[in-house]
RNA sequence: AGGCGCGUAGCUCAGUUGGUUAGAGCGCUGCCUUGACAUGGCAGAGGUCGGCGGUUCGAAUCCGCCCGUGCCUACCA
């Protein structure tokens, strides 16, 4: 075996291996245990988010493999709808093609042409993740069977009347030209102005200060042009006369009322509120109230059309508004501006302003749907951990909007709708199977509605639609519901409220029972990854490792702003000066577990991964020792288990408990931890090291070596199937390597049982000898190191006060204190002997001493006591000032006042050793 | 504005139902290339648990208020 561990050399043959012999597929007789992969997007490519989840999901599903589930685990890609058509819309304008130029049948050819091209780019990417996915089942959104799916689900909420079309305003992304949901508008924080105007009185009308005009504020000039009242609160003292009348809408020269409505906050400005129905949410409410007019001013472009006066007609938002306010201020309407503090909608994908626009759009009539969802998770049939998450659900779905689903758009799936010239509806899968649904005739023209459905319509399927429905396959009877969803805080309302919505409606079954809410990946410094701050990071790249160079081409590559490029190559430089060293997939995986707490958004930080790669070459190296001294192992021969045998084996017994606790409430993080910290400091710090002399000590008897050779073989076998399902690649090539030792063969730790309890029998007595020598080899070695004794230099050691067991203890264990303490002679005095001046330390009443020798210096001896005499000390006068309070003894249970008392006792006792040593000391000083 | 979090060592984070001396990793200090590993070993330093008040025999933990910070939702034109 190499001196380090390599990933390289090995994770990527054996992922093929495991690939090739089938081992992802479901198998077994055991329970199901399915987790929903989060498709991602077909022609997307790996990113952090994407590892992180990958890594949890793996590690669930090979943890259950091992335990004996039937496990499925299916690969599935997203079509992306906005996302992909506004990439291939992208390349094709670096070609100088526009999308219309090709029409809409050569333009979905394209983005299936893409789709070909990169779609396994992704895949490829997973795969070096190790995710151990089921690729045989690999299911698309945009397949004929999905779409199947998707079509008769439309079809039937539209006959059930939880889908219908109608004339709303909505989200309007003027840049993409479609509508988009609520949920798809990212609402910024953004500086802007507030603008007051005065609108002329008609008829003569004054307010209650005699003026002839009324004051309204607005932060889009440019709608005034659309205004068709001005509302004012129905008790507003200064306008009680006018309401009834009407103002002169200035540059529209318009007459409209002057409306009472609730909405209206008096405090506000100058409680008077121009009404722009067609281009505000809140105003269509009032309209809608109020009876009044909608007047769209706008086209799908967002500029001014022709139902605003002419010289505006044609002007983009932004030339309008500086011309409104222009010809305001010309005209002596501008009362003032001011500096404005504003939320700007705008669209998640696109970062254009939203528009909101009077269009005609498919709607699923939500409320109807959320409530069994709601119950679904009130009832405990679903549980969000942490549950938290519930709540943040509740919130929503009890508050839920009528979803926009249509979108004019060209990839995606097609609306199954049809019109006939009088624009009746007819909602089916296909033009024939229209004319049959609603017996129309042959010559009645039929027109396809042109847009197709949002993304999420067709991934909120994904539990069943995968699974095959509609057809009644044995998938769905077998995996549906399934078990784990694991996912982000980012989609609870985009996926998951809507696959429960949807899946509940057509399976009458929960699509999940448990959902897993992970964190957000952020940067070092807590800033949310994105490509435009340059800040992201390739999870690849933490496996290959990526240069400095090629680091800076990746993140200062087609940049939306490219000026941002010098400030990105600044801050990657100072991030990465020698770009980023590979560290192979298990120290990521290892890394993303133990960041995993309970739904707190994570800092990637370079130094944890680090360290795990130092985790997994600890991890080989202790293998090469162990395969080193294991060479001659026979299995047959007389074995006798020593201590440190029994000890382990016990220590291993209780990791077992900790590890599947952890695991089965998702904490993954103590998981990992739990691992790290037997795997290096119970099994490389003190099993193999106390092995050593063991094993290199001619006195030892053959069959107590053969104990230990085999112990530190199972032991060790045990710690890698335990670790294998977050470390995958090491674990399988070491266990390669030890299984056979063990006359255990197979061809992948991947279908080995995972360990259990049971197989590692407790052992109480070995757990306290071994924890008793290791707090002498403690003791000694603190002596030495505070007494800068040289590691080459050997003590002597001297015992005093021991007990019968302390002499067994030191009796079994000799040579292992001597070599790890560097100790050359151990000699026990009586209790009444005059010891020579010496350094002393505590193992409970045990004196463990050290000759001074003129080896330690006295001063620095006494300065080691006063500092261990500071600590007691302290514990002492804590401990009896509690012990003095009568409402403590009184009114704390019996047995922790017990516990206190033993504690002060033991506590006394060491006091006065180390007094009674100090004074000594000080009289040779 | 409302809701949900967070604030623990220099940094990133654990800390189950209140009850030993509040832990880990990284970083830091000193010593050490001893026959698995310097991607290593041994020893060590470092915290008034954001602040104030309350409940309790006892609070990092429960309650209230405040400060700081993050996210989500809604929004005053």
């Amino acid at each position: 075996m190499d001196s380090s561990f390599d990933p390289h050399a090995i994770e990527q043959s054996l992922y093929s291996s495991w690939e090739a012999a089938d081992y992802f597929a479901p198998a077994g007789n055991g329970p199901s245990y399915c987790v929903l992969i989060p498709p991602p997007n077909v022609t997307g490519t790996l990113h952090m988010g994407h590892a992180f989840n990958q890594t949890l999901m793996d590690t669930l599903i090979r943890y259950q493999r091992m335990k004996g589930s039937r496990t499925l685990w299916q690969m599935g890609t997203d079509h992306a709808g906005i996302a992909t058509q506004m990439l291939v819309e992208r390349q094709l304008n670096e070609q100088g093609i526009k999308r219309h130029d090709l029409g809409r049948s050569e333009f979905i050819e394209r983005v299936w042409q893409w789709r070909a091209e990169s779609g396994g780019t992704i895949e490829q990417q997973i795969r070096r993740m190790g995710s151990s996915l089921d690729w045989s089942r690999d299911r698309f959104t945009m397949d004929d069977d999905y779409a199947r799916a998707v079509q008769q689900v439309f079809e039937t909420l539209y006959d059930e009347g939880l889908i219908y079309r109608g004339q709303r305003l909505v989200n309007w992304d003027p840049q993409l030209g479609t509508a988009i949901s609520d949920l798809e508008v990212e609402n910024t924080d953004e500086q802007g102005h507030m603008w007051h105007f005065r609108y002329p009185l008609a008829e003569g009308l004054k307010t209650a200060d005699g003026a002839d005009y009324l004051t309204v504020a607005t932060t889009r000039p440019e709608t005034m042009l659309g205004d068709t009242a001005v509302a004012v609160h129905p008790d507003d003292p200064r306008y009680q006369g006018l309401v009834g009348g009407r103002v002169i809408l200035p540059l529209a020269n318009r007459e409209i009322p002057i409306i009472a409505d609730d909405y209206v906050d008096m405090e506000f400005g100058t409680g008077c509120v121009k009404i722009t129905p067609a281009h505000d949410f809140n105003d269509n409410e009032v309209g809608q109230r109020h009876g009044l007019p909608l007047l769209n001013i706008f086209t799908t472009e967002a500029r001014i059309n022709t139902n605003a006066p002419e010289p505006y007609q044609g002007l983009s938002r932004e030339e309008a508004r500086r011309t409104v306010v222009a010809d305001l201020d010309n005209a002596g309407l501008l009362e003032r501006i001011e500096d404005h503090a504003l939320k700007v909608p705008r669209g998640d994908r696109s970062g254009a302003i939203i528009e909101p626009l009077l269009t005609d759009q498919w709607f699923v009539k939500i409320a109807p749907l959320a409530e069994p969802a709601v119950a679904a998770v009130e009832n405990g049939d679903i549980e969000f951990v942490p549950k938290q998450y519930e709540n943040v659900y509740f919130a929503w779905m009890r508050n839920i909007q009528d979803w926009c689903i249509s979108r004019q758009q060209w990839w995606g799936h097609q609306i199954p709708a049809y019109y006939d010239d009088q624009g009746n509806i007819y909602v089916a899968a296909s033009e024939d199977a229209a004319r049959q649904k609603y017996q129309l005739d042959d010559h009645v023209q039929l027109r396809r509605d042109e847009d197709v459905l949002e993304t999420w319509f067709s991934s909120a399927l994904w539990p069943f639609a995968t699974l095959g429905w509609p057809d009644e396959t044995a998938d769905l009877d077998t995996y549906l519901p399934t078990d784990t969803l694991i996912t982000g805080h980012d989609i609870i309302f985009f996926w998951v409220a809507r696959m429960i919505m949807m899946t509940l409606h057509f399976t009458q079954r929960i699509p999940f029972k448990t959902v897993y809410i992970h964190g957000l990946v952020r940067d070092a410094d807590g800033q949310k990854m994105s490509k435009t701050k340059g800040n992201g990071l390739d999870p690849l790249d933490f496996i290959d490792g990526v240069s400095l160079e090629d680091l800076l081409d990746k993140r200062t590559q087609s940049l939306t702003q490219p000026k941002m490029a010098e400030r990105i190559a600044k801050t990657t430089r100072k991030d990465f000066p020698e770009g980023i060293p590979s560290y192979g997939t298990d120290a990521l995986r290892f890394t993303f577990c133990a960041l995993a707490t309970t739904g707190r958004d994570v800092r990637f930080d370079l130094s944890r991964i680090e360290s795990n790669r130092n985790f997994c070459n600890k991890l080989w190296n202790a293998t090469k020792f162990v395969l080193i001294n294991t060479e001659d192992l026979d299995l047959q021969a007389e074995m006798e288990l020593s201590p440190i045998d029994r000890w382990m084996q016990s220590k291993c017994h209780t990791l077992i408990n900790e590890l599947e606790f952890a695991l089965s409430t998702y904490r993954f993080d103590i998981f990992a931890a739990r691992i790290h910290e037997f795997a290096w400091h119970e099994y490389c710090d003190w099993y193999v090291e106390l092995s050593k002399p063991m094993l290199w000590d001619d006195n030892i008897s053959p069959a107590v070596k053969n104990g230990i050779r085999h112990s530190l073989l199972e032991v060790l076998e045990a710690l890698l199937r335990l670790a294998h399902p977050v470390m995958p690649f090491i674990t399988e090539t070491l266990w390669q390597q030890v299984a056979p030792r063990l006359q255990r063969q197979s061809d992948s730790i991947m279908v080995q049982a995972y360990p259990m309890a049971t197989d590692y029998p407790l052992d109480e007595a070995a757990e306290a000898q071994i924890e008793w020598l290791k707090a002498v080899i403690s003791a000694v070695r603190n002596i030495r190191g505070e007494a800068d004794i040289k590691p080459k230099q050997s003590v002597k050691l001297l015992l005093q006060h021991g007990n019968a067991e302390d002499r067994e203890r030191a009796a079994a264990t000799e040579s292992m204190l001597q070599r790890l303490a560097h100790v050359d002679t151990l000699e026990w005095l009586a209790d009444d002997a005059e010891a020579p001046p010496h350094a002393l330390a505590l193992v409970g009443d045990l004196k463990v001493m050290v000759p001074l020798a003129g080896l330690i210096d006295i001063g620095a001896e006494i300065a080691r006591l006063n500092k261990e005499l500071d600590k007691v000390q302290q514990d002492l006068q804590r401990i009896n000032a509690k012990l003095s309070n009568e409402n403590f003894v009184g009114k704390a249970p019996a047995e922790v006042v017990a516990k206190e008392k033993e504690k002060a006792a033991d506590l006394e006792t060491r006091q006065v050793a180390l007094q009674e040593q100090r004074a000594k000391l000080e009289k040779l000083a």
